[in-house]
DNA sequence: GTCTATAAAATGATAGAC
DNA sequence: GTCTATCATTTTATAGAC
């Protein structure tokens, strides 16, 4: 019970922290002064910063598709799912003061550690996988095939979010809403 | 003399250790090594590691654009001019080891930084200032205005870069270069 | 399981001799 | 201008009492 909460307080602090701040120069001192938890149980639930590190990752991943899912599931139409995409980023950017990409910000900082990029690659390829998904569904046709649609969006998308976090502005993915809306 | 090349090869080194390692992993010590110089000299030339970290910047800023100067120079026609550019982001990203823009990079990093961000919103918006110019020369007509055009393809070469650098890869710039062909 | 105290190393930066 | 030696902090991580 007790375990459960503190868990879950030290890993809600981390990844606030380095989301916001960046990892490198989040300390474990600032994680549990601000958890309000004792230096040992960090380590006992996260043997390292780095499991720290990845269980952000992972609780991040899962919870950002999660709430994808509840977000599309109201909109019919994969058209509209597919600009309901771009909405569903920019309100998460809103949400956490336009600093861009959780996967794209970590990978910048730690850029040579294996079991962070692969955990990276496995968040983008299942978000492309579900665009081309989507484009499959809609009786589209045009120069692009379908493949190429689909990474016109993906790709529209991450400009937009890259952009839009060293802008620490929504501009870039709105103005990549409304090209998808033309393309579409 | 040698004050000019000691302070040119604290720069290029941690030009490169920033870049490649990131800025808050790379220490002073280890500037100072690789560089082979002392310590003091260092501070001499860099009143402090924020100041070696503005320079880099506009180091970077400018060297980018002097490059492409002469990468686009003996190229024909702002049809070619635009796909090139997507070329020498290519051939940037092969150079560097494909770890993405440097811009997007240290935006992650030092992201509270307002002289930094400065610098990188500087550093795009010249970019996407120069596509549009050359989206202007062309003759394009289509369900895009030209500024969307433009945005278009701005967004696609960031996008292309930012999961490049994500995925360690060539892919998604050679990708968003054949969805530029398609769409020019 | 949680706590306090502390270790060992690395951090950015400075002092003072040459 | 460059050098070596060093400072005060902060870093991640561990030991041992409760």
């Amino acid at each position: 019970m007790r375990e459960s909460g503190v868990k879950e307080r030290i890993l809600d602090t981390a990844s606030r922290l380095f989301y916001d701040q960046g990892y490198h120069v989040t300390g474990i001192n600032q994680i549990i002064e601000e958890a309000d938890i004792a230096r040992a149980s960090l380590y006992n639930h996260f043997p390292s910063k780095t499991d720290l590190l990845l269980a952000y990752l992972d609780s991040t991943h899962a919870s950002w598709f999660e709430e994808l899912d509840a977000f599309l599931k109201p909109i019919e139409g994969p058209r509209e799912k597919l600009l309901a995409l771009f909405d569903f980023r920019i309100m998460r950017q809103k949400r956490y003061n336009y600093k861009g990409c959780h996967f794209n910000k970590i990978t910048a900082e730690a850029s040579d550690d294996q079991a962070v990029l692969a955990r990276v690659k496995a968040h983008k390829e299942r978000l492309r996988k579900l665009i081309l998904e989507l484009v499959d569904q809609t009786m589209y046709r045009s120069i692009l095939n379908n493949e190429q649609l689909a990474d016109t969006l993906f790709l529209l998308l991450e400009g937009g979010i890259a952009v839009g976090g060293m802008y620490r502005s929504s501009e870039a993915p709105e103005k990549a809403k409304q090209i998808a809306e033309a393309v579409l």
